[in-house]
DNA sequence: TGTCTAAGTCAAGTGTGCTTTACAAAAAGA
DNA sequence: TCTTTTTGTAAAGCACACTTGACTTAGACA
């Protein structure tokens, strides 16, 4: 699952730490996340919508990667 | 977690069975999450909403439940 | 060079999403 | 009523989301 929380984080010039802080996970969740180790849970992925105020699919992208 | 499961299996008559093959997991899966013994995986929300051609926010409400 | 911050990663542990098997309860049809 | 279908539920097990703690790497800057 790929995700634009690295692009949203920079965009407003937040570290991991602080997403982290933000959305009540830890900061290896977030890192983990971005580095697309696992896919977040379901409520995780509502608290970014609402954080961000961007639909679920705007942030998270549930299409198979072709890298 | 509320959801629009069971209603949307209603307009198309579809019983958890059926609907549980269409996302290819278990009938008790379908049944768990329609009852709200547990919220469903990001994939699987992602799958929903392409089944029912709906964002996963119109499907899965995240807000607390006041009965 | 040394220091500070941010990012990346690993290990071990906990909780839960989802499985299969099985059975009971409820609904629907004859 | 009898039978079939659908729904509800339980137990045991596996995989993974997420935790804390610790360590490394890289960049920025004095």
């Amino acid at each position: 699952m790929k995700n634009r929380l690295k692009v949203l984080r920079a965009e407003r010039d937040w570290t991991q730490a602080q997403l982290a802080e933000a959305l009540e996970v830890s900061r290896q969740t977030i890192n983990a996340i971005e580095k697309g180790k696992f896919d977040p849970s379901l409520p995780l992925a509502f608290k970014a919508a609402r954080l961000f105020k961007l639909p679920i699919e705007d942030i998270f992208d549930d299409e198979v990667e072709t890298k």
